[in-house]
DNA sequence: TGAAAATGGTTTGACATCGAACTATATAGT
DNA sequence: ACTATATAGTTCGATGTCAAACCATTTTCA
């Protein structure tokens, strides 16, 4: 798994493993308690795209099984960071809501994170990383259309 | 976490998140049973570098905890594709060996997962991954000695 | 309309991950 | 030599992930 001339692409899913495990290990290393990327990437996505959202419409945009998201929503809303209300247009449906405290929880930790990834722009430069996002946006399309086709 | 122009490093450590998650999901979907990508790493890794390693050495070569190292042992054990015996040199550790059966497995899935990755080709070339390759090295370099330091 | 199929979500059960506590052996320092 | 400390590995317990089975609504269409 890491010989790269042999086997490229077996090399290049093993980087992003490792990468994908030591980055998830130094945030969640930030965040307080249990609060994991993941419950602190659902309150992201309903600062950002605005709440309401179904938990159908976070498991596809996380790219998880509906199972994981309710789990997730489970964590978070034990927190008292969402609320989840019935979907007055759906019966079998829900939408999720953030409370202030979620709101605050939010701000802090984005602040947080931030500041973590400061040290390591010293060592990659944004430009890098900017340039790195594209290609791998296009793998990450290539593997969705993989999956589903 | 994808909103790219505004925080680089969030959209990037997102993206390797979700091909993680994909790519895995895809090369378990074609291992049989429960064999998951460590179980078949770890094999991979006995193959390439020689086996013999301790414990140990295969939980630092993967960054993985010892005790995740253990249960993926376990595991091959059960399996039958490894075996462990004592350390001769030194009565804490064991030492873990190939058996015949598991040289076997891997050269199978070996084989199975390199078809598997043709159909990508058609799409990501090779060159791309090449060039890609040693930036994300840098990257998992970095990460490493900020967990360290 | 009324039955069949589809859809949103939870539950269940199996397994993976990993920090912390623990056991056993080895090494260091006096 | 003798205690203190370090190291290799396992066990334990908490939590995360996810497929499959399940329940409740909604949609489809005969």
């Amino acid at each position: 798994m890491d010989r790269p001339a042999d086997e490229p692409f077996f090399a290049f899913f093993n980087e992003i493993g490792i990468i994908a495990q030591l980055s998830r290990a130094m945030f969640e290393a930030r965040l307080p308690d249990g609060v994991s990327v993941p419950h602190f990437s659902v309150l992201n996505h309903l600062v950002r795209v605005r709440d309401g959202r179904t938990p159908l419409e976070l498991a596809r945009a996380f790219q998880v099984p509906k199972a994981t998201m309710t789990n997730t929503l489970g964590g978070l809303q034990t927190r008292g960071f969402i609320e989840m209300r019935a979907n007055e247009k759906d019966g079998r449906s829900k939408q999720v809501w953030l409370t202030q405290k979620g709101k605050e929880f939010r701000e802090q930790s984005m602040a947080m994170l931030r500041e973590s990834t400061k040290p390591m722009q010293a060592s990659l430069p944004v430009a890098e990383i900017l340039e790195l996002l594209p290609k791998l946006a296009r793998v990450r399309m290539v593997l969705d259309q993989m999956r589903d086709g």
